[in-house]
DNA sequence: CGGCTCCTTGAGGTTAATCAATCCTGGTGG
DNA sequence: CCACCAGGATTGATTAACCTCAAGGAGCCG
């Protein structure tokens, strides 16, 4: 059911039955394979995205062709409402695994916005989280590379704890699928990312094997993530 | 009148008069001077702002004391609004000049989300133009300072020149406050930006007398501004 | 004419990007 | 089963950008 997928958003989920439902008859769901561009900064816009399963990464070309990483979408946030009252993409996105999307058109929604203005606040919230996580990022670049890490790896680890309740063993976290695009999401090259890590390891504070990363020394990181 | 004001503002720009004068009643109007200090960061929070005269500072504290700034706002832009849903301030906000703002409780201004859907509408499009103003920040912060420095002149020189009329000699744009705020605010330090402004014053990009900057070769400067 | 603050200039050090090589690792075909 | 290959990941050496620290100006108000 469609609407078991929407409520699993932050998005939406405070939205009552009914609404829902007005949601689920506008959008539509979208299965879509690794590596997919969905589209590219200056497109033509006419809907935005919910992340159903799967991740998608958010990002803008630079002219010389280099790319900057904005976002990694995880499964239950949105993306591209920015485009609600725009007519084009500020940015390009891409699938970075499987996915399966909802896509939402802004005509109508836009529609369902006058008529349920409950959806608009809850809109309004969620672009209020966005914006408050993209401070974060503009914050994070004006730190060091292993401040950047020493953050996303925390991150890391509070988000999939909470989800599994084995907190425990809190060890294993996955980092994304290639360090390639990790390096890219921290503002920076593989290389510099390959040392950094290894830094870390060495001093005792993860220990990782393959994009299995576990959190040793846990006020050791932190205080590397104050610059 | 404090509606004339608001009108001034995008976000309130395309309302009816009824719907501004809504507004306008559960506002507040607050002069401040120079340098004063709005909130900090974890601050509890109750409003959001518009700035009506006068420029006010975004940024975060580091631990180590340095400040990330992240927005510098002008006549006509709200600030803040992240808090509607929200409980506290996620940074700081510091009035750069003399200023005149509007003071916007968030309890009041949720009702009148729910009474009046357009203004929720017009506050979704001023916050999706935000977010890909912060898009661009992070952007930028992956290039280097001289192209920082390049986008923030020739942007300030577009806001300037569709401002006045006289764009003949569309010379002058006047730079921020102090240098040292011009250097937060694109992420460096003063030194940094001294000797940038003066490479590119002995390329003959620019002309600069005190806080005067004049752009002489455009497509030079847009050359630089990518990468 | 001091004393202030802000800006500029210079020298030195650090961080991280770049370039180039090597090392894995998993997949493929013999 | 193993040699081989391709891509990504690592490592090393070099270079460039930019921050830091320290020392001069230049204006500005007492």
């Amino acid at each position: 059911m469609i609407t078991d997928i929407l409520k699993r958003a932050p998005l939406f989920s405070s939205l009552t039955d009914d609404q829902l439902a007005k949601v689920a008859a506008i959008v539509r769901t979208q299965e879509l394979e690794e590596e997919t561009g969905l589209f590219v900064q200056g497109d033509a816009a006419d809907s935005f995205y919910m992340v159903a399963r799967g991740k998608v990464k958010i990002f803008k070309t630079l002219r010389d062709g280099r790319t900057a990483t904005l976002r990694h979408v995880q499964p239950g946030e949105t993306f591209g409402e920015s485009v609600l009252f725009t007519d084009e993409y500020p940015s390009s996105a891409e699938t970075m695994t499987d996915c399966v999307l909802i896509k939402i058109p802004t005509v109508a929604f836009r529609q369902l916005l006058l008529a349920e203005p409950e959806v608009g606040i809850a809109l309004i919230a969620a672009m209020a989280r966005l914006l408050v996580l993209l401070n974060q990022r503009v914050e994070e670049l004006l730190l060091p590379v292993p401040a950047r890490l020493a953050r996303y790896v925390l991150d890391l680890r509070d988000s999939q704890c909470t989800m599994t309740i084995s907190c425990k063993s809190c060890s294993g976290c996955q980092l994304p699928t290639s360090k390639r695009e990790l390096a890219a999401r921290l503002g920076t090259v593989p290389e510099t990312l390959s040392r950094t890590l290894d830094r870390f390891k060495r001093s005792g504070l993860i220990a990782l094997n393959g994009s299995n990363i576990e959190v040793l020394d846990i006020p050791g990181m932190e205080r590397i993530a104050q610059r």
